[in-house]
RNA sequence: GGAGGGGUGCCAGAGCGGUUGAAUGGGACGGUCUCGAAAACCGUUGUAGGUGCAAGCCUACCGUGAGUUCGAAUCUCACCCCCUCCGCCA
């Protein structure tokens, strides 16, 4: 959400950026409304200032006189019950449109209304020359018995995944390393909730736009969220914190649903596209500055980055076009992985910074130096999540006897095991 | 699942249907005093919107929403949340 006034004061701006993100808003009829809204607002306000003058003059009044005055009160009070409800209602309408006001994205996002503008800023690593003929994940899984890929598919319908052997420990292995390493970045350590309430999810940006993206629990009111993200974004949600509470940085993991609607079709081999999965997530809640947003982007980054390295992946950074980035960024870069079989880089990151979109939604507020309320910044981005991961992991890492090599900085967390090995049969 | 108690400002806590945006205490901040500090004393300590050069003034908000009333923190209803006891349970 976009602060009223700054886009009564600067319309063109923000119809720049509904045109760049290809959003559908009619931003004239928004700000028409504002101000059928504002010269209501006031005659109601008017109304309202006379008939608590009236009520207040009452008790002192002359038992003769009062007869009249309520009579006055009460003429008012019908005034108000003509005027209230319209003006609640036009309150409403105006609040809905300006949750699809878009941010404005940095003028250095590539301008295009599609992924296809994203720009390739940097390659790291060298997809490996491989001198025998590597197995893509799927193949891997079956031949070494680390999976029930098919079985838990007829338990769990489409989409679904389970791992076996040492598979299933190094998933949860490199959960564990990604969260070490965070909080050895600084990061304060989370476990929250999968599930939570419709307006956690409009306070952080996903309803109403992508709704049809989450699991709603039939008969509670809830909602399964597809991020840490959305969770930690309301934590702080309606209050004011001090300026020494800035910035907040977090490391949250949790399981993460998406009913990945409209997705029928795509990506439904293997691991790269499921129901479920982990997450470990990064988050935070800064000052209102952009130096500071952007510190921390680089911050956030560079972590991902550096977790990429240790887990020995090839990958490239993605600079977002304003039509890919998202509603509510100011900024996104996607961190890509190289999938072998795939013969190219697959998402496995996506760093966003939001300005005060979300906060503004959530009413995310602090108290600044000079003692002035202000809405804080938030960025968030991926730090690992598996089993997307794991599909890099396996391809790039493969040895000729189909097993699997283990990143040296997560071997400790597989008990020093360094090869992923075949799943033995126990008759 | 059953029974009860409660949600007021940064915190604790008062509040007859009418000058209560809210007593009192604590905390925090500023000042006096002091070489400095403590103590003591004095003062300040809402959010959002509107209006005004400004001082100020107006409107809303005492968990949320609806209702009763000329007038609601105070009455009614629904919902949400917290606490205690019993039952069940990883």
């Amino acid at each position: 959400m976009l602060d009223i006034k700054f886009i009564r004061e600067n319309p063109e701006t923000v119809k720049k950026a509904i045109l760049e993100k290809a959003a559908k808003l009619n931003l004239d009829a928004l700000l028409e409304l504002d101000a059928k809204i504002m010269a209501l607002r006031k005659e109601t306000e008017e109304v309202q200032a006379e008939a608590n003058r009236v009520a207040k003059k009452i008790p002192k009044a002359d038992v003769a006189a009062r007869g009249e005055m309520v009579a006055q009160g009460k003429n008012l009070k019908t005034k108000l019950t003509d005027l209230e409800p319209t003006l609640r209602n036009l309150e409403a309408q105006l609040r809905d449109l300006m949750l699809e006001v878009p941010q404005i994205p940095w003028a250095g996002a590539p301008v295009g209304a599609d992924e296809s503008f994203n720009l390739e800023i940097k390659k790291v690593g060298t997809p490996r020359v491989f001198d025998f003929t590597p197995l893509d994940h799927v193949a891997l899984i079956e031949q070494n018995g680390w999976g029930e890929l098919e079985r838990i598919s007829r338990i769990s319908g489409t989409r679904s995944y389970a791992l076996k052997g040492d598979l299933a420990v190094y998933e949860q292995a490199l959960l564990r390393f990604a969260f070490d390493q965070m909080i050895a970045a600084g990061f304060t350590a989370m476990t929250v909730p999968s599930y939570a309430r419709e307006e956690v999810f409009t306070a952080h940006g996903q309803f109403p736009a992508a709704r049809d993206q989450v699991y709603e629990m039939e008969g509670s009111e809830l909602f399964l969220s597809g991020t840490a993200e959305v969770l930690l974004n309301s934590l702080h949600a309606d209050e004011i914190l001090a300026e020494d509470d800035l910035a907040a940085a977090y490391v949250a993991i949790s399981p993460c649903f998406r009913a990945e609607a409209g997705a029928a079709g795509k990506d439904t081999r293997g691991l790269i596209r499921v129901h479920q999965f982990n997450k470990v997530e990064q988050y935070v809640l800064c000052k209102a500055d952009s130096r500071e947003s952007e510190k921390w982007f680089d911050t956030l980054l560079a972590n991902a980055e550096s977790l990429l390295q240790a887990l020995e992946l090839p990958y490239r950074l993605l600079e977002t076009s304003t039509g890919d980035m998202g509603t509510g960024k100011v900024r996104m870069i996607d961190l890509e992985s190289w999938v072998p079989s795939e013969n190219r880089y697959r998402e496995t990151h996506s760093c966003s910074a939001l300005h005060d979109w979300q906060a503004r939604r959530a009413n995310l507020r602090y108290r600044d130096a000079e003692g002035k309320v202000r809405h804080a910044f938030t960025l968030n981005n991926t730090a690992l999540a598996t089993p997307r991961i794991l599909v890099m992991l396996l391809e790039n890492h493969q040895n000729p006897d189909g097993t699997v090599n283990i990143p040296v900085a997560v071997q400790p967390y597989m008990n020093g095991k360094t090869k992923l090995e075949m799943t033995k049969r126990r008759s």
